[in-house]
DNA sequence: TTCTCAGCAATTTTT
DNA sequence: TTGCTGAGAA
């Protein structure tokens, strides 16, 4: 029989594709292969239980794991996919928003906002209902309202203990939703409300998606929200073939919302699950599997459980000391050079990760001056930049003609003399008409505030939307993108920036509307027909950079720990492994934000395949100014046999590079210089009482202490002074 | 009325 | 270092 779906699979994995019905709980620990384990699980849903393809809903955590299970399901077992759905929470909502349109507050060519979006729109909201932005920061005041989102609480349940900020907050989410109904658009998060609310209200839907999707399955459990949980359990209710795959060490989107308890208490929620646990590693050396298992034993709040490998030892972890940032790139570079030229390591196998996205500046630099290639996976995310946004706000309006935040954003973009003067009385006329601005711009002529030829150029506009719209109905998007960049003369307008960057936006504009082609060319393979913009809209705004890294490239991938989940690398680097980093100094607040950091740094170290390199760097450049920084405590959490340490801090810029060797441990010191103190410590004075360590800085032979104290005031102090809590 | 340029603030992680 | 605001120039 299934000779190929079973066989390579060991005996838990084999137990995991055989428990087709009722609800199943996989533990998988990192590189336990799990994905594996859902691609054939999936193979043998269909080719042996003869479930239909329609029948089965998988959800994965990116596009790009949907992509690749469904390659491998069409590769390996030969299985169409085109009736299976496979994809995030995110588009999976998306589709089915777009088909029950009639029960929504939107109609079915909404728009969904991004986060640059959400910030631009909230920050009108606060003006139209005349608050400040310096009371309420919008990113907070964004997050709180995600937050109740992601919960299923609407604006008029919205209730905050804080009784004099909740009450101005719900105001505020309650404006910022009107706001978005108007402009026909949803965020992010609405995806996921809205469906789950759909469910949890039309009980007849339910159960139309109940019984279209019998066999559902969740990869990445761990990171799942309460929305997200009870989109899951709604459809699973009646068939109750439902099959999460997780490992709660791997948690780190608390941030977002996500859950771990929805894991934990899986056994309660189902009836009689079965529960497999994975906890043999096929991926990395046994040195780093145990160098990690021995960080996350340090959280206090999981499953206990150990990972172990049959994989060889492995080298030692090596780890660098750097003098700064820019030597620290420079190590990595002449490190990469080294694999690639001497130990012919594709470039394709190393990845470097980094905490904070700005981190990536210094590579890519140090790499462009040495000559390797890479790429960037994620960060400021193609589809987000500027001139791309601009482009897709065209795109946007002529599909969506409520959406009076694209409209503004390229009314007077490239520059056609409708100045901020014209648009602020164009707001208030359609107000005052209670329409949208596009409408507005219909009767323009009875408004007596606009200047007449503020009026012709608001018209012109109208009439170049209008010739768009047309075209769109009568061609495929690629074409169209074509018709918008001609008339608008975005290119142009680039093109005769002078500036650097104005010709790599050029050039990004031409690779958008190479990509358009591709899609329109893909679009074609599957659906045999060409690619309207509606069709194009709807996967516009959830798909990501990762989605679209192409593994085939030969270039070293850079990117966050957050990106690097869910991937493998045979080469990885953890740069700037310092307290204030990793663990983030956001996040040093209370025990469960630095246990989501320490899962984090566990994430990003078991990615490895075959050799990890770790560096950090004794001082910092932050913005306008340079800090002493020390290595991270997550470094001294694990056995320091586990590494070979190399002190690079003796490295001059004119120098060749040569790193001295340290093999006696005693020399070589982890901690801060004398281990006793560290940035987040309580500590106390003798005369000003406790307070909480925030930096070190290394003067001589003096350690000075910048200390806030309980009392309130900010202080610069030796150490000597100072008493360890 | 529109556009430009200097000064100022702000920097975690993402579908 | 980047992005945004506000004041003055065109």
């Amino acid at each position: 029989m299934s000779s190929s779906i079973l066989n390579t699979l060991n005996e838990k994995q084999r137990k995991a594709v055989l428990a087709a019905e009722g609800p199943v709980l996989i533990l998988a620990g990192a590189g336990s292969g799990k994905t594996r384990c859902i691609v054939h699980r999936i193979a043998y849903l269909i080719s042996e239980k003869k479930v239909s393809p329609h029948n089965i809903l998988a959800v994965t955590f990116t596009n790009k794991a949907a992509n690749e299970m469904k390659e491998r399901l069409q590769d390996q077992f030969n299985i169409n996919t085109r009736y299976l759905w496979v994809g995030t929470f995110h588009s999976m909502c998306a589709r089915i928003l777009r088909t029950e349109s009639q029960y929504l507050p939107v109609t079915q060519n909404y728009t969904i906002y991004d986060d640059v979006d959400q910030q631009r729109i909230m920050k009108n909201v606060l003006k139209e209902i005349n608050l400040a932005e310096t009371n309420f920061p919008i990113k907070k005041v964004l997050n709180i309202i995600s937050q109740q989102k992601n919960n299923l609480i609407e604006y008029d349940k919205f209730s905050s203990n804080d009784s004099y900020y909740g009450k101005y907050l719900q105001q505020i989410y309650k404006a910022y939703q009107k706001y978005l109904i108007r402009n026909n658009g949803v965020d992010f998060d609405d995806l996921l409300l809205y469906t789950a609310k759909l469910f949890e209200n039309h009980k007849d839907v339910l159960e139309r998606y109940q019984d279209r999707f019998k066999y559902v399955m969740i990869d990445e459990y761990q990171d799942t929200n309460y929305a997200q949980y009870r989109f899951a359990y709604l459809l699973a209710q009646k068939h109750k073939n439902i099959c999460v795959v997780g490992d709660d060490d791997q948690s780190i989107y608390s941030w977002r919302g996500a859950n771990i308890g929805n894991i934990l208490s899986f056994e309660d929620e189902y009836e009689k699950p079965q529960v497999i646990r994975m906890t043999q590693n096929y991926r990395s050396p046994k040195r780093v599997l145990s160098a990690a298992n021995e960080l996350i034993s340090h959280n206090q709040s999981r499953h206990k459980k150990e990972l172990w490998t049959d994989k060889e030892y492995g080298k030692d972890i090596s780890l660098y000391n750097t003098q700064n940032e820019r030597h620290e790139a420079i190590m990595v570079s002449q490190k990469i050079n080294e694999l690639h030229d001497t130990h012919n390591v594709s470039l394709k196998d190393i990845a470097i990760f980094y905490r904070t996205n700005a981190q990536s500046r210094v590579f890519e630099t140090q790499f462009i001056k040495d000559h390797i290639d890479y790429r960037i996976v994620g960060g400021v995310n193609f589809f987000q930049r500027k001139e791309i946004k601009d482009i897709i706000a065209y795109l946007r309006l002529i599909s969506n003609l409520k959406d009076n935040e694209s409209f503004l954003r390229i009314v007077n973009f490239p520059r056609r003399g409708i100045g901020k003067t014209t648009v602020s009385y164009l707001l208030d006329f359609a107000v005052e008409k209670n329409c949208s601005l596009f409408d507005a711009v219909e009767t323009i002529d009875s408004c007596e505030a606009i200047s007449s030829s503020g009026k012709e150029h608001l018209k012109l506009f109208k009439r170049m939307i209008d010739g768009f719209i047309d075209i769109s109905q009568k061609q495929p998007i690629n074409e169209l993108v074509k018709k918008v960049i001609d008339n608008t003369e975005i290119l142009d307008f680039y093109k005769h920036d002078d500036s650097i960057e104005g010709e790599s936006k050029a050039e990004n504009i031409l690779e958008f509307v190479a990509s358009t082609d591709e899609f329109a060319e893909n679009f074609i393979t599957i659906h045999d027909k060409k690619p309207s913009l509606q069709e194009y809209m709807q996967n516009l705004s959830l798909v990501s950079d990762i989605d679209y890294a192409d593994t085939d490239r030969d270039v070293v991938s850079l990117m966050t720990m957050h990106n690097a989940k869910g991937l493998e690398f045979p080469y990885v680097f953890i740069v700037g492994a310092e307290d204030g980093l990793i663990p983030h100094r956001n996040s040093m607040e209370s025990t469960g934000d630095i246990e989501e950091e320490r899962r984090l740094f566990y994430v990003a170290m078991t990615r490895t395949i075959k050799e990890l390199f770790i560096s950090y760097a004794q001082s910092r450049r932050y913005y306008d100014s340079t800090m002493s920084s020390y290595p991270s405590r997550f470094l001294n959490e694990i056995s320091k046999s586990h590494f070979q340490m190399f002190d690079m801090t003796n490295f001059q810029t004119n120098n060749d590079f040569t790193p001295k060797r340290h093999t006696g441990k005693k020399t070589f010191n982890l901690g801060t210089q004398d281990d006793t103190f560290k940035v987040g410590q309580r500590v106390e004075h003798m005369s000003f009482g406790k307070g909480r360590i925030l930096s070190i800085r290394k003067d001589g032979e003096l350690i000075k202490l910048t200390i806030s104290f309980d009392s309130g005031e900010l202080k610069k102090i030796i150490s000597d002074y100072i008493k360890v809590l």
